[in-house]
DNA sequence: TAAAAGTATTCTAACATTTTCATATTTAGG
DNA sequence: CCTAAATATGAAAATGTTAGAATACTTTTA
């Protein structure tokens, strides 16, 4: 299993506008550098850097082909994870109706607000 | 459903360690703010400061007890994104055979390195 | 009602991430 | 070979995040 830092690594690599959209791009399959740079709306280099970024924490790569360089996903975590942000969601989780685990007090009290 | 930048949000408030391990510990029940304070080695002040992060944010919300105050996880979207962090995930995802998406050259080329 | 316990808030300095800009590298085509 | 296309890299400026310290707030207890 990831280690607590490789999930919180794993967790702020994805955690970008333009990351989430890459990947979301790379799950419907492979995209090379200027396919990315006419879907977002970014300038060339910086784009670079956010490929670099994913590259170097094995969660994409590429393959060359002249000097295009096509993407592709790596890590298997990804569509997983892109699925359950997808998702609805509707209700909150059930509030507590007693304490089990703290125990200091005559819990439950007022509800905030 | 979420927007990009709620996602991004999201993921970006779950992102740190601290923030990780408070979620895990309130997926097994109820906690107030000194049994993290034994739990995680963190002095209180950082401590609140995460927990009021993961409140604004509609993570997690609390009863009051007295002058204490019970967090509970509120967003269900938590425990499936940390059941998938759990995951095992130990094959790569198959690299593609052809390129379906760019078309514009010979790919595939050289595989990387 | 004063003191203590439990927790939150505010400010600031340190640190990390992101964008931009300039430039480098590699390959294809003339 | 020279140039243009596709992409990467590096450095600096802009921006965002975090931890720590001091302090404030609220409730309980003596």
């Amino acid at each position: 299993m990831r280690s607590l830092g490789q999930k919180v690594e794993l967790l702020r690599v994805i955690a970008h506008p333009v990351r989430v959209r890459i990947l979301e791009e790379l799950t419907k399959g492979v995209k090379c550098v200027s396919d990315f740079e006419e879907l977002l709306e970014i300038n060339q280099p910086n784009l670079s850097q956010h490929l670099g970024l994913l590259r170097n924490n094995g969660i994409v790569d590429y393959y060359i082909d002249g000097r295009l360089r096509c993407y592709f996903l790596v890590d298997p975590i990804i569509p997983d994870l892109l699925e359950i942000l997808r998702g609805d969601y509707l209700e909150s989780l059930p509030a507590p109706a007693c304490c089990p685990v703290t125990r200091k007090g005559k819990y439950p009290g007022e509800r905030r607000r």
